[in-house]
RNA sequence: GGCCCGUUGGUCAAGAGGUUAAGACACGGCCCUUUCACGGCUGUAACGUGGGUUCAAUUCCCGCACGGGUCACCA
């Protein structure tokens, strides 16, 4: 029978009168930017309501755990600034937060289920309950339920003789169901079409159709965000709810992030997780900000807005700015936002994430790393376009002659020898090697031979540099070089100009 | 195939029964400049389609096309 005073104290167990949304992953080991959006909204709309924001891990498929996989996403969260309130990890009144942890409060409802004549023993084996109608070539499963029509004294018979079984959900044959969406609206589907689903499978763990409806009530939730592929199953949750005499939470519903117009992102076709982004040199608060605008964007005053930190997102956030159609995930986009982050960091904070990135090129200690992060700040995209950037630091590379002709600067190889003429015994007698000293130096010796300042700039970069484009000017450049290293960078300069 | 959902420039998207149909990315051009970049200015480019309803439809309704989702003892 089922105990009503076990179920009395659940109930008891449920925060009222407060928004409660959760995030409840799979552990599956790394964070989609599907999920993430998912956690992202789901987290919005809980602290955007002065709500709470619970972690719930969903591992109810025993063949498909991962090890350590609960780790990654406690860590995503955190370096995402996603807090969660309550949680395997921090606990909470309506714990435990693991499934397989819960695994007996199931049953227990399943029992309920059973007694209000909403569930049914089914002991068919799985090939058995398969009513495969292939059209098409598709395989359509739908299980004709036959032993919700078994007898008591059947029931009883193959329960004697321990024949396993699962329960399944007891679904009306006529009528229909209409659920609403936060987003979709109202949806209505005829029950007919709907499957009398597994709820407790033969090893008596739940299905994720049951889990989800009885952890979402007991865990008092009060907005289930989660992708549209539950779309279709939203009604069956309905009848469930409506079996137990539970209250329907708001549902909100979100399409998924694409690859292309026809595939959703997935690991398998080697799009990049939230992890790869990051190791692809994207700033975590810029992968936020653009995944947040993929399918959701901000109304009314401002509606143009779209660099939001997230203390802003959490006061701009509304569900009806959620979008129904699917949105493509576009790298380059992501690039935009992640340039813009990196020019937002301070100098400092710059420094601190880039010097990984310019050890990997620049190895000579002698140079200032915070020099050349300086120079980099308003140059780089993302952090891994840095390396290639600052090769010619280290090595001069060899390079062509014809790198001194530059029509703007209005300068080919004669001029160009010229020029280094006469800027090497300037650079020698420079009294002091500030980047001050060389730019005036320079300037004033441009004036003094009476050409354009990109005249004499050009050669003494090309020279300094070996290369037709760097992260910053001749003087800049110098100046990390050193006197003695772009004296000898200028020499050889002139000796491949002069042959 | 059944059921459900969607469809504004290449991408993200705003928008409303009457608009010159925003903005951003990307792309092109120009300016600035000590290269590239940054920054500034500017250009190309969109309401899937056929029927209704209406004085008026991209916006509302229906069909079609296309795309997606789902039809598991996976979530």
């Amino acid at each position: 029978m089922a105990d009503q005073a076990f179920f009395d104290a659940m109930e008891a167990r449920i925060p009222k009168g407060q928004v409660r949304t959760r995030f409840a992953p799979s552990p599956t080991g790394y964070m989609h930017v599907g999920n993430l959006r998912t956690a992202l909204y789901t987290w919005l709309i809980a602290r955007s309501k002065g709500g709470v924001f619970i972690l719930r891990i969903e591992d109810t498929d025993q063949g498909r755990l991962v090890e350590g996989a609960a780790d990654v996403i406690y860590k995503t969260l955190a370096q995402c600034h996603l807090t969660h309130d309550e949680g395997p990890d921090v606990g909470g009144p309506v714990g435990p937060y693991i499934q397989t942890e819960r695994r007996d409060l199931y049953g227990k409802y399943a029992q309920l289920l059973l007694e209000k004549g909403a569930a049914y023993r089914c002991f068919c084996s799985k090939e058995d309950a398969e009513n495969v109608d292939v059209s098409d070539g598709v395989q359509v499963h739908q299980y004709d339920g036959r032993c919700s029509r078994l007898t008591p004294a059947e029931i009883a018979e193959k329960l004697a003789a321990g024949l396993p079984f699962v329960i399944r959900q007891k679904i009306p044959r006529t009528g229909t169901t209409t659920f609403h969406d936060a987003i979709f609206g109202d949806i209505t589907v005829e029950n007919s079409s709907l499957d009398d689903q597994v709820l407790i499978k033969s090893d008596g763990l739940p299905t994720y159709n049951f889990a989800n409806v009885v952890d979402d009530h007991l865990m008092g939730i009060t907005h289930v965000v989660r992708g549209s592929e539950y779309l279709s199953s939203a009604p069956k949750y309905n009848l469930l709810y409506e079996s137990f005499g539970w209250e329907i939470p708001t549902y909100v519903h979100c399409s998924p992030v694409m690859r292309d117009a026809q595939n959703k992102m997935s690991k398998r076709h080697g799009d990049p997780s939230y992890e790869d982004l990051l190791a692809q040199g994207y700033l975590t608060d810029a992968v936020l900000n653009y995944v947040a605008l993929l399918g959701w964007s901000p109304r009314g005053e401002i509606a143009e807005q779209e660099i939001f930190s997230l203390d802003e997102l959490v006061k701009a956030f509304d569900i009806g700015g959620i979008s129904k159609s699917p949105a493509i995930f576009d790298i380059a986009k992501l690039e935009h936002f992640n340039a813009l982050y990196l020019r937002a960091l301070s100098p400092e904070e710059f420094c601190a994430v880039a010097t990984p990135y310019i050890r990997q090129a620049v190895e000579n200690p002698a140079y200032d790393v915070a020099e050349i992060a300086a120079l980099l700040q308003a140059r780089c995209e993302k952090l891994t376009d840095i390396p290639e950037k600052l090769g010619f630091f280290d090595a001069l590379p060899a390079y062509d002659v014809a790198y001194y002709v530059n029509k703007k600067s209005k300068t080919d190889e004669a001029i160009s020898l010229a020029m280094l003429n006469a800027a090497v015994p300037l650079l020698e007698a420079l009294p002091a090697w500030t980047a001050e000293a060389i730019h005036d130096g320079l300037m004033e010796l441009a004036a003094k031979l009476e050409v354009k300042n990109a005249t004499l700039m050009w050669p003494v970069r090309i020279a300094a540099a070996g290369c037709l484009v760097t992260p910053g000017g001749a003087v800049e450049i110098c100046h990390i070089l050193g006197r003695d290293e772009t004296l000898r960078r200028l020499k050889i300069g002139q000796t491949l100009l002069s042959k």
